[in-house]
DNA sequence: CAGGCATGCCTG
DNA sequence: CAGGCATGCCTG
C-alpha cells in the first residue's frame, strides 16, 4: 500500500500541486546501496557519487551538442570539471544581475526570464486566480535559482492549457488525460497535442516555454534531463535540433535553450493566436524517456512548466502532471482505482476467483447461521470443496 | 510458455552449448517497433539504426578513454565515423596477415590469438575431450571473425573451470551456481570467484582470457558492451583501468584490451599455478551490467569463454553460461522448476490455494463418481462451495 | 533477506 | 490491442 501512496494525490485545482505532495519512490543516493560486495567498495562508492553529480547538475548535453567540426575524440571527464565550475558560479556570480534584482520569486523560471514588477500581470494583480500562499522571505530571495515556480497563474491574458480527456483507456493508446487524477499519461517518443488559449490576445512575440521538473520536493532540485540510454540514441544529431532534450515540440519554431546556471532545459514555441473559430491553439509535445529510466527519471514522477513569456517576462503559467509509461490506458486506470477504490474491493485474491463476489469483513449477513447441504460428484471434489468450507467457517 | 522455452536448454555437457540454442527474446531490430506514432517515423528509424550500428560496433569506449588533457569537449558524433572506418577494415585489411594464414578456425579467437597447427595442443590431438563437429568449410576461413569459438576444448594441459555449487538460494545471496542448469546467476557488480586447474603446468606467462558473447546463434556476432548507463557512470576513468568493460577482473595484473578489428573486449590474467595443497587457482571477476541492462545485454543470455593462451595461442577453453540479475538465487529456483517441473505442478493458480494438493488433468481416479454429502454452515459459505463445485464437476 | 509491486515488453 | 510475464527494486 504504501508503493502506492504517492499516485493518489492528484493535484488540488489549481493551486499549487506541490502542497499534496508526498514522499516519494527511493532516494537516488542508495544507489551505493545496489552494490553489496562491491570489487572495491570505496571504488564504488565514488563511482555513484560521481554519478549523482553528474545526474545533478551534468552538461552531457552541451558536450554532446558540440558539432562535428571539433577534434572527433570526447573527453568526458570534462563534465566533472564543469560540475564543479558551475557550483562555483551559483555560488559566486548569479548570471545576470539583473535577474537578481528584478525578478519576482514566484515567477522566476530562468535568468533570462524576468518577472519585471511593474508589469501589471504581476502575481497579485490577478484576482481570478488563487493567489499564492504565503511565502516565507528567504525564499523570496534568488538563492534558490534551481526551483523553477510551479504555482499555477492566469495573468492578464487569461492563460489556460487544456487536455483534451480523450483518447481510450486502451492499453496500448498512446496518450490519455485523467480529468479525475489530473494527469497526462503517455508514450516514450510519441507526439502528444496539448492546447492552449488566453482570454486575450498576448502581446505579440509572445512564446510558451515548457520545462519539465520533478514533482517531488525531494528532486525538484534536480534537473530533468534524458537518462544516458536514450540520450546515446541521438547521438548523431542529425535528426533533431536538441537530440538530447527530454521534452520536445513538434514546431519548426521550436527553440531549445539550456539554461547555462541551472542548466535546465525547456523549449519555447512562439505563441500563436487560435485560428478563427478555434478556441485552443495546439501543440504537439513529446516525451523521450519514460518516467521509470534508469538514470534519468528513474521512476520520480514530473511535472511540466507551460510558461507563457513575453521578453523574458513571464504572463501566464499552467502546470501538468505527465506519466510517461509503455502503457497509458493500464497506468491511468490503477491510478484512478487506487484513489478512488471500488465499493467492495477486495484488497487482494478473492475477486480475481471472478464469477461470483464474496464480501470480505467481519459484517454479520442474513443467514449466517443457516446450515445448508451440498451434495457433491467425485472423491477429489468433495475432498477439495470440504477443506474449502472449512477455511471458510474459520474465516467467519 | 514460450517466453520460457529459451531458458531450458543447458548446456549439454563439455559440447558447444549453441547446439541446444533456441530462438530468444526479441531481436534488438524491433526497437523501431515502440514507436508507434513518433514524431516522424522516418527520423525515429535513422535513431534506431543509428543506436544498432552503434550497439554493434562502437568505438564509444575508446572515446571515453580520451585523457583529461583534450579539448574538454566531446564530439559523440565521431562514434558514427568511427564505425564506418571499421567495417571497411574489415572488408579490406584483415589486421594480422599471420592471423589470417595460421590461425586454426576452432580456437580463433581475436587477431592477436592464433592457434598454430604445429603446436601438440591443437583440437584434434586430445582424445579425452569431445572432438569439434564437423566445421563447413567457409566457416573455417576467417571471414567470420566476429564470432568466437564456443567449444570447450581441455587441451594439453587439461584445462578445467570449477564453480563451487555453493552460496544458497536466498534471494539475496550475490551469487550462485545451478549445477541443474549448468549456470552462474551473479548480482550485478559484485565479485564472483572462478576456479581453475589444469592437471600439468602450463608454459609460464601463459593467461586466462575472459571474454563475453552472446549465447544465442542470433547475437552471437553482436559485441558484448556495457549499457549506455551504466558505461556513462565509470565516466570519470579514475576508479578502474577500463571503466566501460562489461567484464572486469579484480587482479592487479589484469589487462583490458578491445580487439580492434571486432571491437570485442576481455580481460586477462597471468595464470598461476595453484597454491600447494590447493587444487585450483581462483580469480574474482565481475559483471558490470544486467542481463537485462537496456541498450546493453537487453534481456539477451550470454556465456562467457575462458580461455587458456599463451603467445596467444590457445591451450585450452571453458564456457561458463551467466545471467546477471538483482536475485539470483530467485531467478535459479525460477529456471530450475522450469526445467524440472516438480510432480503435480499446476499450470496457474490451485497450488497457490495451499494447504492441499488438487490434481489437475484428465485422469481419471478412484472415487471420481462417487457422491458425498458435505454440510456447510453460513448461507454465503454455501453459496460460493456451490459454485465451487459447479466449476469443478464442470471441469471432470 | 523474502514477499510483493511496478512496469517495460512479449505473445496471442 | 489485452493478458500476462520478467525482473529491478522497494518495504517489512
Ligand atoms: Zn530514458
Ligand atoms: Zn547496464
Amino acid at each position: 500500500m504504501s508503493q502506492e501512496d504517492a499516485k493518489c494525490t492528484p493535484p488540488s485545482g489549481s493551486g499549487s500541486s506541490f502542497i499534496n505532495d508526498k514522499s516519494f519512490d527511493r532516494s537516488s543516493s542508495q544507489g551505493s546501496d545496489r552494490l553489496s560486495q562491491p570489487l572495491s567498495q570505496e571504488t564504488f562508492n565514488q563511482l555513484w557519487t560521481t554519478l549523482e553529480e553528474i545526474s545533478d547538475h551534468g552538461n552531457l548535453t552541451q558536450i554532446m551538442m558540440q558539432p562535428l567540426d571539433s577534434s572527433g575524440v570526447a573527453d568526458l571527464d570534462s563534465r566533472k570539471n564543469c560540475i564543479e565550475m558551475e557550483v562555483d558560479q551559483h555560488q559566486i556570480e548569479p548570471k545576470s544581475s539583473l535577474a537578481a534584482v528584478s525578478s519576482s520569486p514566484n515567477h522566476y523560471f530562468s535568468p533570462d526570464s524576468v518577472m519585471s514588477s511593474s508589469k501589471p500581470s504581476d502575481n497579485s494583480a490577478d484576482p481570478g486566480e488563487t493567489p499564492p500562499t504565503y511565502i516565507p522571505p528567504l525564499q523570496q530571495s534568488i538563492a534558490t535559482p534551481t526551483v523553477p515556480s510551479t504555482t499555477e497563474y492566469m495573468g492578464d491574458y487569461g492563460f489556460e492549457i487544456y487536455m483534451a480527456s480523450s483518447q481510450t483507456f486502451s492499453k496500448a493508446a498512446t496518450w490519455t488525460y485523467s480529468d479525475i487524477v489530473k494527469k497526462l499519461y503517455v508514450k516514450m517518443a510519441v507526439t502528444c497535442p496539448i492546447k492552449f488559449k488566453t482570454h486575450t490576445s498576448p502581446p505579440p512575440d509572445s512564446i510558451i516555454r515548457a520545462m519539465p521538473v520533478f514533482k517531488s520536493p525531494e528532486y525538484v532540485k534536480e534537473v530533468v534531463k534524458q537518462c544516458p540510454n536514450h540520450a546515446s540514441m541521438k547521438v548523431s544529431g542529425l535528426d533533431h535540433p536538441f537530440p538530447s532534450h527530454f521534452l520536445r515540440c513538434e514546431n519548426i519554431q521550436a527553440r531549445y535553450t539550456e539554461d547555462p546556471t541551472t542548466s535546465r532545459q525547456s523549449v519555447s514555441v512562439p505563441y500563436e493566436n487560435p485560428q478563427v473559430g478555434t478556441e485552443y491553439i495546439t501543440y504537439l509535445y513529446a516525451f523521450m524517456c519514460f518516467t521509470s529510466c534508469v538514470g534519468g527519471l528513474n521512476r520520480r514522477p514530473i511535472q511540466v512548466i507551460f510558461q507563457l513569456e513575453k521578453d523574458n517576462v513571464v504572463l501566464g503559467r499552467r502546470v501538468l502532471d505527465v506519466r510517461i509509461c509503455a502503457c497509458p490506458g493500464r497506468d491511468r486506470k490503477s491510478d484512478e482505482k487506487r484513489c478512488h477504490p471500488p465499493p467492495k474491493q477486495i484488497k487482494r485474491g478473492a475477486s480475481k476467483t471472478a464469477g461470483f463476489q464474496m464480501s470480505v469483513g467481519s459484517k454479520r449477513r442474513k443467514g449466517d447461521d443457516d446450515v445448508y447441504t451440498l451434495i457433491v460428484r467425485g472423491r477429489e471434489n468433495y475432498e477439495f470443496l470440504l477443506k474449502m468450507k472449512e477455511a471458510l467457517e474459520l474465516m467467519s
